[in-house]
This record gives C-alpha cells, structure tokens and sequence, in this order.
DNA sequence: ATATATGCAAAGAGTTTGCACCACG
DNA sequence: CGTGGTGCAAACTCTTTGCATATAT
C-alpha cells in the first residue's frame, strides 16, 4: 500500500456518489503532489477489479462510485444537468419487467437515464 | 449540397441502427476520399440540429442514428456485445413508470442499457 | 530480496477550433 | 458576388502503454 494509492482510496472513500477519473487526478493531487495520471487509471482498475468500485456512464464519460453506497440509477436532466437517483426497489422492478420480456438481464445502474426534470419539465422543451 | 455533405447523408441513410463518427468518417472517405474528420462532426451537428439524427451513448462512445427509425431502446450485453432494442411502447411504459414516482421525464432512448443476453445469463456471470 | 507500483514520456483516439480558401447558388 | 462549407493544422482532453526506477513488504 503506497502513499498514492492511499490517497487514492481516501479521496475515494470521501465521495459520495460519483467521480471521474480527472477529478479524483485533481483532488489527490491536492495531497500528494505529483501523483501521475497513468497511475490514478491503474489505481481505479484495480479497485474494480477488486469489487470495491463501479463505474456509470453519465454524459460527460465514466464516472467511478463506491459499490458499498447501493446500487442505484442516475437520473440526469438534459436541460439542467440536476441528478437525481432512482432507488434500488424501483430500478429493480424495472428490470424485472424488461427481463420478463426479453430474457435480457439489464443493469440499469451502468448507464444513467436521460431526461427532464420536474422543474424542467415545466420551464421548455 | 456539397459532395461532401451529400455522401454523408448517403452513408447515414444506408445505415440501419446506429454508427459512430469515426465510422461515417471511415465509410464517407471510401467514396469520397480526403474527407476531413471536421467536416463529419460539423455534419453531424447540424444533421442533429436539424431533427435528422439523434445520438446515443453506448459503451464505446457516442453513436448516432435517423430520427425516421423510431424511438427505442439499445440493450447491449456486456459480456459478449450483443445488441437487442426494447420497442417504443415497452419503453414509454417504462418512462411512464419512472415519471409517476419522480416527476422526472425520462428519454430511454439516451443512454443505452447494459446488461446479460439470454445466451450469456446461461454461460457465465 | 523480490514482486510490484510509480513516474515518465510517448503515443493514440476522439473531438474541437481558427483561419484561409474554395465553391455553391 | 457573397454566404458558408471545407481542408488543414493545431490543440485539447482523456486514456493507455512500455520501460526504467523506486518502493513496499
């Protein structure tokens, strides 16, 4: 256990919801200067590999998460890019119901769901 | 209508499903050579702009497709890549159920879904 | 001691932008 | 003739890779 890795893993361990690869680059480097980028990918690869992160597809790109907050489904407003999350009763009933008609197993949390918010909704199209 | 433009929109309305940028660009430059990677993504834009094309996120990037091809959902395996769609009224049923408890209006059409085929829940996790 | 993590530098893919030039209409 | 599309070149972001070095255990 190196000092970047440990790094890694608090900045980490502090985020609640997501982060991108670039961003946990920044804020680790805040501590531990000079931390390479090669190795923030290598250090997130593994931690998934080890079952300890996940990563979502939001619009701006990947996004890590910790897979000990629960599973849950990004909600992301076009318009106003606000997030929102769809809990793990709800998005598992809806898998069910896509399984039940295509024997597709789907994983609703790997890509977030587009759409407009309430307030949005209201404001234009 | 430039040559350019023309064999562009040729290439798209060839396509059924979706194709990525860097493939219009490679498929465009077979016909028309020295195409400029610029001219694609110019061309995309304002073929989106115009109501034309929409794109979506899959898991290599984005992707973009004729609006005339119906609204629906991109399933894909992530285990061995296949791609199935969930037609317009499985999805809007989904939608509808995301909205009643959200208020937030969903387009599943955004971003795909990931998740096991049939044939690869069998065989593998 | 030795397996392995890191830094570095380079490369690579995808995408965007400013600008001069050319062409369509 | 003028608007605007295109090519070109450069730059930018994100990410990956090979290799030599440094470090943890």
């Amino acid at each position: 256990m190196t000092p970047q890795r440990r790094a890694i893993v608090v900045e980490i361990m502090h985020t609640d919801g997501h982060i991108s690869p670039t961003d946990v680059a920044r804020r680790v480097r805040e501590r531990v200067p000079g931390v390479n980028p090669s190795t923030i990918y290598r250090t997130l690869d593994l931690l998934e590999d080890l079952g300890v992160l996940s990563h979502a597809h939001l619009e701006a790109g990947p996004e890590y998460h910790r897979r000990d907050e629960g599973r849950h489904v990004h909600l992301v407003c076009s318009r106003c890019r606000a997030e929102d999350s769809l809990s793990m009763e709800e998005a598992e009933r809806l898998e069910r119901l896509v399984a039940r008609h295509h024997g597709f197993a789907p994983d609703l949390t790997h890509f977030a769901i587009s759409g407009l918010c309430a307030h949005c909704q209201g404001a234009a199209g």
